[in-house]
DNA sequence: ACAGTTTCCCGTAAATGC
DNA sequence: TGCATTTACGGGAAACTG
């Protein structure tokens, strides 16, 4: 027999800006034996937590619903709060919400529901509440956000553990290149295979990335900088993340991104390869660009490889990527321009692999000549989560106490915000 | 003598935006005989308002402050007002602000400032209010917003009249030409000559240009689209004026950019000229659009003019005007690309013009080859105010009432919005 | 001074109202 | 349905705050 205090869909941690509208929505899981009257829902963020140490928050909007019977389903109550925002609560006195002993990404916060209801003389309390949630103020704090989340979810199945990130656990290898994956998986469609992620494994990690039960610290992931550069891993990584979302969703997908390789790597795979045979790579010296790498045969035999200045994405929203290799041109000595661009790794001919890519010419406006973009080189040499039910203080017989009990609890059903998936 | 109810800054009429900061001062311009008490102001936004016809608003923030006395000059009393916020008062009722008559930049509003005290038993009010508002709810109403503030001002010297919209006076061109340049120099340094100022009342007028004093109408200067175009003029010129702003000032201020000139000229200027002269004109057809067109002789001694699809600013924001000019290329043939820009009309060398405002090449990341855009195009034949101050019922001499009333006034001092200019 | 954080607000897109 | 207007909120930059 199925338990009716578990939820019907497991809460996801989320992320939640302030001033910036969220939904939630609480269902009662049974019927209750007698409710002749309305029962009202209300939602308290930050309920019980103690002032100081973190920042508080508010529910700025009315933050009391009654609930009504779900229209479409068993005849359940339920109830939607719509246009939820919040708001943090600013002490006049000198206390400071964000002790910085956590950023205010690593802080957890909870949203509270509460219904109070009098059944044969007894008062019954249901009270339930979200797995924990970040805090932002800024869109600039969602990469932060997004690891904690991540991290969270990896590592504990703890429904409500707002000082995880007080003693974060450490994530081995396997289990967070399996996450990263789905990252990409998840919000571009495609994955990272093996090279991929060895390479990612290797960046973290150094020589101990083939032990996949090597440990990654949450400091090592998400808070130091990658060492000579001024930004994390998962910075860097979700840089890259966002520049796939945003311009090359299509190359991505058809898996023509190798993306992330070592320079090293590059090279040996380049090296044998037919002369203008490129590969492209995301940079790892600039947060969220993308390069591609070409082999070229000197005359004297030697072989050179070329790489372009990464484009990012205030490039390649003024020209989309798959065009930007279309017409990329350099100009030696001034002489006719050549696009030295010709098999993708390993041996696709160029437009065979992106010829279905490429935009179509600029629209005519007619009494005038057309004209676009093109980039040009001068070459300089040439959970399911359990929900905590309060007891109500019983004066009733404590057979009649349980049967309550088991049978009255909410249910967090769904919360949304623009940052959930 | 002096009035001592002038303000001491005329007030222009201002936009403001709701949910956006703005900041008022007012000023009291006399020394009290004898005030022992605290004085306060308050503002109130549409005050005497009636209900309907037009929006009306409040002031979200706290709008009573207690005057001081001001610390650098000669021991006035007066009050600013900062962090004040706009909203628009909703009726429940079926009552709609905007009733249609009227488009929301041409309701003009009214912010006003009230004080009471009680001086030898008397109690006097003092008021003042500021010139007309235009109140908007996005930026996207700024332009409509300046068209009424620029109508405004031109045509009439009245501190308050509000109903000014209701049936706005004609504008002959000579008044309306002077204020269409006086908007250039003011936001990009630089005004409209006389043939710039001829092509636009042509523009407007047609033949009737010629007469400086034929009379525009409000409509037809910024309601009215312009036959053929989904725009109207004034919407049209000001785009050109934000395109100016973001992307053009420095060519625009070395006077390079001939920009108002219609097809016709443009050929007669150019015709006679050296192949390779061109000269900088703003689209007629589109928003915000820039293009040059260039003079060409074909081997069999035809004179053939040539425009390039106009740059907006999107295009501009990937590759600076100046270095769009000096990259630009057309490929004929898919033949050796050239440049087809050599003389800025009549006859500066490109590069003479130009060479100053050419961007730095792009930073050298240093494992990479440098890219940057170029435009390209594929040749297709390859061929100050009075101010109204509220009489107190006078229990007094009418003698001590007029020296009374006389020397108190609230001055409006000054009023600032991010849209003022 | 400075870094972490929040606020401000433009500009685009979507929603709303008529 | 289409147009006018408002709301929503990402994103860059400025302001804030210890």
């Amino acid at each position: 027999e199925k338990q009716p205090c578990m939820p019907t869909h497991p809460q996801k941690p989320l992320i939640i800006k302030t001033g910036v509208q969220f939904t939630t929505k609480v269902r009662l899981l049974v019927k209750l034996p007698e409710v002749d009257y309305q029962l009202k829902v209300k939602t308290t963020f930050d309920k019980d937590l103690p002032p100081g140490r973190v920042r508080q928050f508010f529910i700025l909007t009315n933050n009391t619903k009654v609930m009504d019977i779900e229209d479409y389903s068993n005849g359940c109550l339920s109830v939607e709060f719509r246009h939820l925002q919040l708001k943090e609560k600013k002490y006049i006195n000198g206390t400071k919400g964000n002790e910085g002993l956590l950023s205010v990404t690593e802080e957890l916060h909870s949203l509270s529901f509460e219904a109070c209801f009098t059944v044969q003389g007894l008062t019954i309390d249901l009270e339930t509440c979200s797995l924990p949630l970040v805090v932002i103020s800024n869109v600039s704090q969602l990469p932060g956000g997004w690891a904690s989340v991540m991290w969270y979810n990896l590592l504990t199945d703890e429904p409500r553990n707002l000082a995880f990130f007080g003693n974060p656990p450490r994530a081995t290898w396997s289990q967070l290149s399996e996450v990263l994956s789905w990252q990409f998986s998840t919000f571009a469609g495609q994955g990272l295979n093996k090279d991929q992620l060895s390479m990612l494994g290797e960046k973290l990690l150094g020589q101990h990335a083939s032990c996949s039960d090597y440990q990654v610290s949450w400091s090592k992931f998400s808070k130091e900088n990658i060492p000579g550069k001024p930004f994390s891993f998962w910075m860097w990584l979700d840089s890259i993340l966002e520049l796939i979302k945003k311009h090359l969703l299509p190359v991505w997908n058809e898996n023509y991104i190798m993306g992330f390789v070592s320079k090293e790597t590059e090279r040996t795979l380049l090296k044998d390869r037919e002369p203008g045979t490129f590969l492209l790579r995301f940079s790892e010296s600039h947060l969220g660009g993308i390069t591609f790498t070409w082999v070229e045969h000197k005359d004297n035999g030697e072989v050179k490889f070329n790489s372009v200045e990464p484009y990012t994405k205030n490039r390649l929203s003024a020209l989309p990527f798959a065009d930007i290799i279309r017409d990329y041109k350099v100009i030696s000595d001034g002489v006719v321009p050549e696009n030295p661009l010709k098999f993708l790794y390993p041996d696709i001919p160029k437009d065979e692999a992106f010829g279905r890519l490429y935009n179509c010419q600029p629209s005519k406006v007619h009494p005038y000549i057309p004209s676009h973009l093109i980039p040009i080189s001068v070459h300089p040499d040439a959970s399911s989560s359990p929900l905590s039910c309060r007891s109500p203080e019983p004066p009733m017989t404590p057979g009649e106490f349980n049967m309550l009990n088991e049978h009255l609890c909410f249910d967090l059903d769904t919360m949304s915000s623009p940052y959930s998936d």
